[in-house]
DNA sequence: CTGTTAGCGCATTCAG
DNA sequence: CTGAATGCGCTAACAG
């Protein structure tokens, strides 16, 4: 059987021993070229992999990681598992994926199932900041971690994260510059900082033009599509707001929904801003100024957080990486 | 440190050999129950838990699948993981996910670096049928597998697929009842069985009503959004057709921006029927005529095929499993 | 019922 | 420069 090709395989067929095939084929400088060559080439033609069981229980590493989402059929978490892949990859690295839906018991679950030594760090987003505080405090001692994009504050770890306050004020700025006054407030991820630092930024710009937060204009999203339908449905014609913030993707399509179904003309009636990773974005609508954050990037620079640990670079800086989200304006539309 | 809790320190602490707690760990008949709970209670005192790596190696099993599919952002297959990781689970085993976007060389790759016993199984949903067939036909022999969706005909190998023939057979036949004759086709897939098959369905209901197909209506996907967007706008210009039938959902807002900007009504002026696996789509427009994927229980069946071959259970019955799709008409908008 | 022993494949001492 | 020996943590014969 050709199956069972082995270091050891190697040593007989070479008449060598096997912690010599070992050295060479790490190109250990105790091994002279020709042996090497000879090793690499037997290798080579024999189709030799290391059996990655056996290096693991070794070296206690297992080239893979983790990467803990709420969801993987969202634009920004499957940008951003791109851009982890791409750097894992470049390590060498296995990439693990875990979706929660949400569920904290099961990120708690699929968390807790990787400490034994599966994968070398674990990336992720979680689902709550709130409810399990002192389940991280402990964790991130146990095990190399990095927090993306739904992060925890005031933890000792790292956290790659977008900025969410800064944007938000900023696209609430420019609702205002183009003249709306009733900014309705489609609020979502209430329980995670990133959730609560747009509101944030949105309340703050208001406030910074004279203008306040109507509690009336809020809406929070719930898991129901046709609730979130219904709910803006009447905040549209019960208060007739002239422009919809919608600080996450989710909302978009009931929010057009709606507008529609109710005669609003976008963006003549009613302007409509929402945070958006979807590229298509513009084509359906193209008067939907978006928010994108750099999915992909944040996907990277996690990675590459998480392997600066790994490999012990101290990482040195500071804990919190921060990148910028890009408000895309549609000049065309007037806003 | 208790960091290192392994057998051999539960056997020092119990005052017991190795041997006699691993089969206790294992619920050994062997072991009787006096001791079994001592060994028990002791593990989950000092939460134990077993070194992965150590068991791979003695077991050849890692308690892990693979999963190659193109993209982790399709509804299709995000809903497919969904559907995989459930199975997974329950089987507690652990799911690897590689995107190779299309790219069959990083498929291979992806694929040779799971050869070496890093992965108990694998699910493929490949990106031809078409290049690397030599390839699959040696690696069936090598490695248990199971390929869902995009699948190689013709390959002594399990499939999991769609009945994207009848199904697709159906929707024509509805949009010819529904006084549609002139009937554009948006070609997706075109090197897969699937692609091909949605293809033959459409041609073959054509031909049974007295139409033919008029490979001026037929578009085919490109990699470049505004190049569909662009493609799509020329067709319905320049021959005005009273149908578009989309095989693929990434067809389906460049159709609709298109309509759009040309003045199209749809449905009135223009019928629009598409493959789609997004539960939002009627949201998006209630006329839209949708062909759903049973992509959740594609998953599901292909990960619990994987386990029967994995557990020997022979599977005995056919090597094909096709699922039904459904065709959800919007009555109310005419067709 | 429990313990002794051997070995999965590899990497790392330490001797030569 | 090369090789013999050891052990990572666990499981599975085989003995007792």
């Amino acid at each position: 059987m050709s199956g069972e090709v082995n270091i050891k395989r190697l040593a007989q067929e070479l008449n060598i021993s096997i912690a010599t095939v070992s050295k060479a084929l790490n190109d250990s400088y105790e091994i002279s070229l020709k042996t090497k060559n000879r090793v690499w080439d037997l290798a080579k033609q024999l189709n030799y992999t290391p059996n990655p069981a056996a290096s693991n229980l070794r070296s206690n590493k297992t080239k893979t990681i983790a990467v803990i989402i709420p969801f993987v059929a969202n634009n920004f978490f499957s940008r951003a598992i791109k851009g982890i892949e791409e750097i894992a990859r470049k390590y060498g690295h296995h990439v693990l994926i875990y979706q929660t839906h949400e569920d904290i018991e099961m990120e708690m679950s699929f968390t807790n199932s990787l400490l034994n030594g599966r994968v070398d760090g674990i990336l992720t987003s979680v689902s709550s900041s709130e409810y399990n505080l002192d389940y991280y405090k402990n964790l991130v001692k146990k095990v190399p971690l990095v927090f993306f994009d739904r992060v925890y504050k005031d933890l000792d770890a790292y956290n790659v994260a977008t900025d969410d306050y800064e944007i938000s004020y900023d696209a609430t700025v420019h609702l205002i510059e183009c003249g709306c006054k009733k900014i309705a407030y489609l609020y979502g991820l209430e329980n995670l900082p990133a959730g609560k630092a747009r509101f944030s930024g949105f309340e703050d710009a208001l406030q910074d033009n004279g203008l306040m937060v109507d509690d009336q204009l809020v809406i929070k999203y719930v898991e129901d599509e046709e609730q979130n339908l219904k709910q803006i449905s009447d905040l549209l014609s019960q208060h007739q707001p002239d422009a919809l913030f919608s600080s996450i993707e989710e909302f978009v399509i009931p929010a057009y929904t709606a507008c529609k179904a109710l005669k609003f003309q976008i963006p003549e009636d009613i302007k409509i801003i929402s945070f958006s990773n979807q590229a298509t974005a513009h084509l359906l609508n193209p008067s939907l100024t978006t928010i994108t954050q750099p999915a992909f990037e944040i996907g990277r620079e996690a990675a590459t957080c998480l392997f600066k640990i790994l490999n012990k670079k101290g990482h040195g800086d500071d804990q919190d990486i921060i990148l910028k989200s890009t408000l895309i304006k549609r000049e065309s539309t007037g806003c």
